[in-house]
DNA sequence: CAGTATCCATCAGGATACTG
DNA sequence: CAGTATCCTGATGGATACTG
């Protein structure tokens, strides 16, 4: 195997690194609604995830937008509207959401 | 898309199952290597995971223990000896870990 | 060697109220 | 509608010491 521990000891493994991007507990969920729904506004995405506070959902919003998974685009209108979609990098995470949500559905009690 | 969210509204989208059961910070990893190493001894695991506490890799080990994951084979020896390996079950995570592995190796500072 | 036991720090996450 | 602003709590994770 290739070692995820690199020879100055000093990096992560990789998986690591992955799990610090989308471990949220919420992400992963966002990113698949975004992923397979398309482009969602801010209630949208809010009556998707039951239970999820507004400063919560719009933290992790942030962070995902920071790091370049999701576009936020907003429409000065009134009343605003604000709309969520997957970057292209983002995009590249959905492998591993399928394979999340299929060992999620198959093991889970659903 | 099929839904994640039931029509109780009650059961968590599967995704969140998931990531529940692998979230935790080294769990991962942990299954990471029991995967790609085979066996390994608690100190053997340890030294793969610089910066890990005992108490925190003991207890993870736990989870993943009751959670059907991992074997823990015990030798009553003196010293003793413990060897921790996936289990099927464990074995069913590989896809997703592969996953994250490979991502994290192509977006993250490797 | 392979762990517990303690005690502590941090912070992600949550309830609620207010705002442009 | 789509958020901040506050304030708060509990689970997670960590340092250190002790044990069979």
């Amino acid at each position: 195997m290739d070692t995820p521990i690199d020879q100055e000891g000093k990096l992560k493994c990789s998986i690591e690194y992955t799990l610090k991007k989308i471990g949220g507990k919420w992400k992963t969920v966002i990113l698949w609604h975004l992923g397979t729904d398309g482009t969602l506004r801010y209630n949208g995405l809010r009556r998707l995830l039951p239970g999820v506070a507004h400063k919560v959902l719009s933290q992790q919003l942030k962070e995902l937008e920071e790091d370049g998974f999701i576009n936020r685009t907003q429409y000065d209108t009134i009343p605003p509207k604000v709309e969520y979609s997957m970057t292209e990098l983002g995009m590249t995470l959905m492998p591993i959401l399928k394979q999340m949500h299929a060992w999620g559905k198959e093991h889970g009690e659903f």
